[in-house]
DNA sequence: AACCAGCACAACCGCAGGGCT
DNA sequence: GAGCCCTGCGGTTGTGCTGGT
């Protein structure tokens, strides 16, 4: 939302009738120009932080609260704005199996993004996914649907887009590393035809039930080689110091076509799914998720 | 053109934790 | 230790937008 298009809540109206009554009165709902203004020069004058008392001075009739999430999520020089990129989605996803709900957590590895932009990005794309299916977010079988199929297909995507194309989606402190060495995918890096939709969900749909964690852990050692993604991702997976990544080589020995291909087939019996409807979903599954 | 449903996202709310007195 | 205040987090709500009918 634009600050220059503000939306007018039903119940803000009857707000600011109220403070035509009494001036005292705090204001809610959407922001106005001239308040983003006044908030920008209170900040600049003294700086973030003591949000309370940075509203008094600044003259807003707003809470504290109010003030720093409007600076926060909307005004601070370095929010990001629009689609979040196939990197950022494939790092959100793979950051929540580990993490959760921790919204500010998950945000401090996707610069310029807030944590409301990636709880929202979550429920309304995520969620919806988890919807179609009609399995929780939090089961194992939607976890496996991420890391067997949506995260490949993310990194098919990177893998696919030429340089020229790819999003500046560095902070300005890495902007001296943004000239990205994206590189031709080598090795483990996908190929990109050797993963269709209706492969994955044919291997979710054998019969096999063969227990996946033994031969997935052997797979790990396999991918090394993030050069084709961004840096703020290569941060987070290069030294393996966060301890994360694992997920994310699963994926992408997924979409290597590593004939270990470690998918379990249990969660598609114990969710009762159709294998009619789950192939079809898993068809046209790229349509829902937007990739 | 009008209506409707679903989506996207800004903003609010309640709560918890930490610091200070 | 108790009480207060501030900050930050996660969950939820409300409204404009958009696409379908």
């Amino acid at each position: 939302m634009s600050s220059s298009s503000p939306k007018s809540f039903g119940s803000c109206s009857e707000i600011e009738d109220d403070n035509s009554n009494n001036g005292n009165e705090l204001r809610r709902g959407p922001w106005t120009l001239e308040e983003d203004n006044l908030l920008i020069h209170s900040i600049s004058l003294h700086g973030e932080g003591r949000w309370n008392l940075l509203a008094k001075r600044s003259g807003l009739r707003r809470t504290g609260k109010s003030c720093r999430l409007r600076w926060l999520n909307y005004l601070k020089p370095d929010v990001k704005r629009g689609n979040l990129s196939a990197q950022e989605q494939l790092l959100i996803l793979d950051l929540h199996s580990k993490w959760g709900n921790r919204w500010s957590k998950i945000a401090q590895h996707l610069p310029g993004r807030t944590d409301n932009e990636i709880k929202n990005y979550w429920r309304t794309r995520v969620q919806k996914q988890a919807r179609h299916l009609n399995i929780d977010t939090n089961s194992e079988a939607f976890q496996q649907i991420i890391r067997s199929y949506w995260m490949p297909r993310l990194i098919q995507k990177i893998n696919q887009t030429p340089p020229s194309e790819l999003p500046i989606t560095s902070p300005p402190e890495m902007a001296s590393q943004t000239s990205f060495g994206f590189e031709a995918p080598t090795t483990a890096v996908a190929q990109p035809s050797a993963v269709t939709p209706l492969q994955i969900g044919g291997d979710l749909m054998g019969s096999s039930c063969s227990s996946s964690s033994s031969s997935h852990i052997t797979q790990i050692s396999s991918f090394q080689n993030y050069e084709n993604f961004a840096p703020f991702v290569k941060d987070y997976y290069h030294d393996g110091g966060h301890g994360g990544g694992e997920m994310l080589n699963w994926a992408t020995t997924a979409v290597a076509g590593d004939s270990g291909y470690p998918v379990s087939h249990c969660h598609v019996a114990e969710n009762n799914w159709m294998e009619s409807d789950f192939t079809g979903y898993m068809s046209n599954v790229d349509e829902l998720w937007q990739f």
